[in-house]
Parts: C-alpha cells; sequence; structure tokens
RNA sequence: UGGGGUGUCGUCUAACGGUAGGACAACGGACUUUGAAUCCGUUUAUUGAGGUUCGAAUCCUUGCACCCCAGCCA
C-alpha cells in the first residue's frame, strides 16, 4: 500500500515535455466536472490524478465546471462538489466555470465562420444524424455546408439574439464528413436552447457543446496537460482540430485518456444513483449506501483512505473494476490506525452474575429475589481506548452484576471448535472478570432470554493468579449503565442495481437495498460521540455515527472476517 | 461492418531489451485481554501462434478477446 506513480504514463508525458520545454516547464491541470450530480468514488480517481500530477511537478490544479448545459445543472451540485474536493483533501487554484467563457468561445465561433471552418445548418436533428451515415459507412453533406461566410455569419448572430425557435438551427464545424472517426463529421459546436443556467441565466439563448468548449476552455486557462477519461479518446482529433485552427492565448494543451475507476458491486452512473433518490430507495445523494463522496464520508471513510486507495490503483488505460475488498482493506488499515475501540453489543444477551456482591452484603442471586433489576456494586474499569495507539488513552468503563452479551457469545449447545460462553465454560469479558456459566433461562418458546455465571473475584482485569488460560474474550456493556443505540448495517456497502435491470454480475443483483437495523447496546461512552466520529466495535467492525441523530451509528466497514461471512452469504 | 483503445497471478497494478515486483484475496505459522489486530512465510501470471535477439511482458508479423465511437449529453 505505497504510494507510487512509477508507471504514471502521463507523467512520463509531462517528465518529456519538461525535457524538451514545450510549455517552458509550467504544468497546469484542471478537474472538469459538469455540475449535474454529485461526486462519485470513481471521480476519486480523477481528481487524484489532476492533483496529483500538477502537486508532482509543481503545478497548479484548477476545478473548471463545465457547465455548457442549463438544462442538468444547478448550483446545489457546485456548491457539493467544491465541498467535496475539499474533505478528500485537495485546493484547487482556482475555481472556474465554462460558463465564463461563453463570450470568448463566441468570439472564436465568428472567427472560425469568417475562415470558412464552420456553418450555420438548418437541418433538424434527425437529418443530420442520419447524414452522419455509419461505421464503415460515408458521411453525406449537408445541403447548407458551403453557405458563404457572410452569410453564416449573420445567421449565428441572428442565432445568438434569439431570433430561432430551439433546435431550429444549430453551428457545425466543418470538418470531414467522410472521416473514419465519427466525431469528426462535422460535429455540433452551438445549440439553441432556452434553458435557465445556474449562473448566466437567460443571458444567452445558444450554448456550446462539450466538443466546443471543452478544449477551447483549456487553452483559454493556459491549461498543458489536460486529462479525461477513455471514452474520450475519439474526440482526441476533434479536440486538436479546433486548436489547430484558433490563435491562442498559451502553448497548445495536450489531452490524456486513462480509464475509469469501476468497482464490484457499486453503481457509479449518475443516471441511476439519481433513480435510487427518486425511488425512494435512498434518502439522498448522502445516504450511507450511496457511493458518493458524501455518501462515503457519512458512512465513515476517512479521505485519507480513499486518496490512498486512488495511489494504489494509479493512472491507466486498462478497462478494469477493482474489488471493492481492496477499496474497504484501505479503509481498515486507515481506521485500525485511528479509530478508538469501544464496545458496543449488536444483538444484546443478558449475562446474570449470581455471585456478584450487593451493597448490602448478600450476592446478587439473594437480592434478586427481591427486584430482578437489582445490579449490586457498581465497579469501573480502565480501558485503553486503541491498543494500536497508546496516545488516545484509556476510558473508564462501568461493570456490574447484570450486563449484555452478544447472543452468538453463547451457545446452549456449542458446536465444535466453539470458543466462547457455554455452560460449564469460562472465558474472560474484556477488561473485567473471568465468569464461568453455570445455567440459562428459557422463555415459553424455548429461546434462551438469561445466561447466569458465577465470576472469579481473584481475576480483576481478566486475569487469574493462578495462571490458568481462557480460550476467548468477549466484550460486554453494563445493564445498568449501557445506552440504546440504533445500528444500521448494509448487506453490501452500496445500493447495487435498480430493479429489473442486471450488470452480469450476479452479486450485483442480489437483495440490492437490504438495511438491516438492529437495536443495540453501547458503552456509556458513545454518549458523547459527534457526528462522523468512527469507533471499531470489537470484533464486529468500524461504526460510523450518523450526523444529526444522536445514536445513530452506521457501519463503516466490517472487519475482514465478517466481510468474508457477507460474501458467503451472497454467494 | 469502418476507426480507435486495451490485454501481466483469482482481482487490480509495476517493469520502458537484462532477476516478472507490489496490493487485495487465499493458504500456513507465531503471538495476542476478543477467532480481530500484529508479525513471519507460501502458492499462483505475461491473450494464442510465429519471428528478431546472447537475452522479449517489452521490438516485428499475424490471429483471438474485451472496451469505446454514428447526442443539438458530458
Amino acid at each position: 500500500m505505497t504510494e507510487t506513480t512509477a508507471g504514471d504514463f502521463i507523467a512520463d508525458a509531462v517528465r518529456a515535455d519538461n525535457a524538451t520545454g514545450t510549455y517552458k516547464g509550467r504544468v497546469q491541470t484542471r478537474f472538469p466536472p459538469e455540475p449535474n450530480g454529485y461526486l462519485h468514488i470513481g471521480h476519486a480517481k480523477a481528481i487524484t490524478a489532476d492533483f496529483g500530477i500538477a502537486e508532482q511537478f509543481g503545478g497548479v490544479c484548477n476545478l473548471r465546471f463545465d457547465d455548457t448545459n442549463p438544462d442538468t445543472e444547478d448550483v446545489e451540485y457546485v456548491e457539493a462538489i467544491i465541498d467535496d474536493i475539499a474533505w478528500l483533501g485537495f485546493s484547487p487554484a482556482k475555481v472556474l466555470y465554462a460558463s465564463d467563457y461563453f463570450q470568448a468561445l463566441y468570439d472564436w465561433a465568428e472567427a472560425l465562420i469568417v475562415n470558412g471552418l464552420a456553418y450555420v445548418d438548418d437541418q433538424d436533428q434527425e437529418t443530420i444524424s442520419v447524414q452522419r451515415g455509419g461505421y464503415g459507412k460515408p458521411g453525406v453533406e449537408s445541403p447548407y455546408r458551403n453557405r458563404t461566410p457572410e452569410e453564416n455569419l449573420d445567421l449565428f448572430r441572428r442565432m445568438r439574439d434569439g431570433q430561432f425557435a430551439d433546435g431550429e438551427k444549430v453551428v457545425r464545424a466543418k470538418v470531414d464528413m467522410q472521416s473514419d472517426n465519427m466525431q469528426m463529421r462535422d460535429p455540433v459546436m452551438y445549440r439553441i436552447r432556452r434553458g435557465h443556467h445556474h449562473r448566466t441565466g437567460d443571458q444567452w439563448v445558444i450554448y456550446p457543446t462539450y466538443d466546443w468548449a471543452h478544449g477551447q476552455s483549456d487553452a483559454l486557462e493556459g491549461v498543458t496537460h489536460s486529462m479525461c477519461t477513455l471514452e474520450f479518446v475519439s474526440h482526441h482529433d476533434l479536440y486538436d482540430w479546433f486548436l489547430n485552427h484558433l490563435e491562442l492565448p498559451y502553448d497548445k494543451p495536450q489531452q490524456f485518456e486513462f480509464a475509469r475507476l469501476e468497482l464490484t458491486h457499486t453503481v457509479t452512473s449518475k443516471r441511476k444513483l439519481r433513480q435510487l433518490i427518486e425511488d425512494g430507495i435512498v434518502t439522498g445523494w448522502d445516504d450511507p449506501r450511496m457511493p458518493t463522496l458524501q455518501g462515503l464520508r457519512r458512512r465513515g471513510y476517512p479521505a485519507s483512505a480513499i486518496r490512498a486507495f486512488c495511489a494504489n490503483v494509479g493512472v491507466n488505460k486498462t478497462n478494469s473494476r477493482h474489488s471493492l475488498e481492496e477499496l474497504e482493506a484501505f479503509v481498515r488499515t486507515d481506521l485500525n490506525r485511528v479509530a478508538q475501540r469501544r464496545m458496543g453489543v449488536l444483538h444484546p444477551l443478558k449475562l446474570v452474575i449470581d455471585n456478584w456482591p450487593t451493597e448490602d452484603g448478600r450476592t446478587l442471586a439473594e437480592a434478586r429475589q427481591e427486584n430482578p433489576d437489582a445490579v449490586g456494586v457498581a465497579q469501573f474499569f480502565e480501558v485503553a481506548n486503541n491498543p494500536e495507539n497508546s496516545e488516545d488513552g484509556t476510558r473508564q468503563v462501568p461493570f456490574a452484576g447484570q450486563i449484555w452479551i452478544e447472543e452468538e457469545d453463547f451457545a446452549e449447545v456449542p458446536p465444535p471448535k466453539f470458543f466462547r460462553l457455554s455452560v460449564g465454560k469460562e472465558v474472560r469479558l474484556r477488561g473485567a472478570y473471568l465468569v464461568t456459566a453455570t445455567g440459562v433461562v428459557k422463555d415459553e418458546s424455548g429461546r434462551v432470554v438469561e445466561v447466569h455465571a458465577t465470576y472469579d473475584p481473584a481475576s480483576q482485569g481478566g486475569n487469574a493468579p493462578d495462571g490458568r488460560k481462557v480460550k476467548s474474550t468477549m466484550h460486554w456493556v453494563s445493564a445498568a449503565h449501557g445506552l440504546d443505540a440504533e445500528v444500521r448495517l448494509y448487506d453490501h456497502l452500496f445500493a447495487t442495481e435498480i430493479p429489473g435491470e442486471t450488470t452480469g454480475d450476479p452479486l450485483d443483483d442480489l437483495n440490492p437495498h437490504s438495511l438491516d437495523i438492529v437495536s443495540a447496546k453501547v458503552e456509556p461512552e458513545l454518549g458523547k460521540a459527534r457526528p462522523g466520529d468512527v469507533v471499531q466495535f470489537e470484533r464486529v467492525g468500524y461504526f460510523a455515527a450518523d450526523k444529526d441523530v444522536p445514536m445513530v451509528f452506521h457501519r463503516t466497514v466490517g472487519l475482514k472476517d465478517e466481510w468474508a461471512a457477507l460474501q458467503k452469504r451472497a454467494a
């Protein structure tokens, strides 16, 4: 899990450019999201790459919103994206907007028109699509392709001035209708849209397309190395074509393409994520089941773990799906170091220590004849907050004669190799005493509702003076002191698929949105948990305290064992 | 169908003509106040076939597989 950029072909290219002086040593990148949704784990790779390259070579990286489509974009997304990038630990040199370049782009388009390199097409979308031809089939030139620059200029200005209806005309680049690359068959540069733009309002009725806006925005800003995902490889020639026909204020930027980050069991399509919200399957973009950065954050993923994961993934051109275990491994590694240990019992079972002392000198068993809720003398144990990190200090954990233990930590009929509690067996209650089960109380249905035990008073702290060993240490919560908490467990990390659609990965289609909520007992210290705090429940996993809601915890990741069990259950 | 991109342990990822390395997973052992964590160790890979070379994952030829491109989305 060491950070490395050894195999980064983009870094190699930057080194080569620096060696030849192409950009006079300048390195500038940008992260260019469209503000039409929330950032997800997949974006983290791009962010890491964009900011990483700049940082590695002493350059700058800007955040630029590719806000060229008024119909889908909103300030809500702009704000969330800014926030997420900061949370991930990156600082854009500037926050820029493609919409700030609308005028510059317009002027450049006029220049192209004047030079006979762009034209206004009056045909409808379908006609243009048919004329574009197909793979291996030639395209047909538009009858409007050879209008004079003067006519085009006039039409273009009237488009801008709102003299035509939405969709009535487009501006297209005059490239090559016979090109093998479909993107070169006279791509659309401007369309007429009367949508309300989140920044420019109703100032414009024509909007540049991605192809016309992106490379030119890069050029206007002085970007040197422009990274995007693999599906834009076919746009590379067009990116260059536009820039080659324009007067640029800086040296011409270069486009580099790398593979998207895909994860098993994880949907990253914005369309589908939005549908999950609209269908009410999740509560919003920050639902802890969502693969959004906000969802992960709420779930307790440390930003540093996501960064380390991305560094391990690297930047490459191979389409691949990373396993969720890999991401989780980075999360566990991080959390194991920093998360404080707390005791929480997910499925509580009462353990009564019959020989526990009471204030009046009787045993608890005797006192309980009068008051079944009696717990006897309270005692406090000092427990390390994080055995991995002694600087985290210790805390006092209360203990008395009635405590909660994990249901699965007791077996009436112990299966082979069962190391935990059963009648006649002795175990350690962590930090407290050695106890031996003596019997059980059952309800009418035969279910064990109470386990009785005796403790060894000489084993305070958990060790017997005679040095005898026990095979198991168990976590516990004092019944009289413990707090009620709601713990939310998810079957997979993220919501997986929208019902009715499959990805071909059998796990993706399984029990997609199950959410188990359990009523847990937790130690009093957790009453102080702040939203976002992540703690480890011993032998169970990591849990994040939810925002706004007291005593609600989301499972961040399980321990390794827990994950293996989930997978087995899924299979 | 034309063009483009990509193929390395089970899954990811390194190597840039010179020992196929790392992570995750798996398996074994040690240790342990949670069967966790920690520590130590082990297994498994160059898409097929040819060629060049003292030497090929890397260069050449040729198959095969997967992905992307015919939005007025990005």
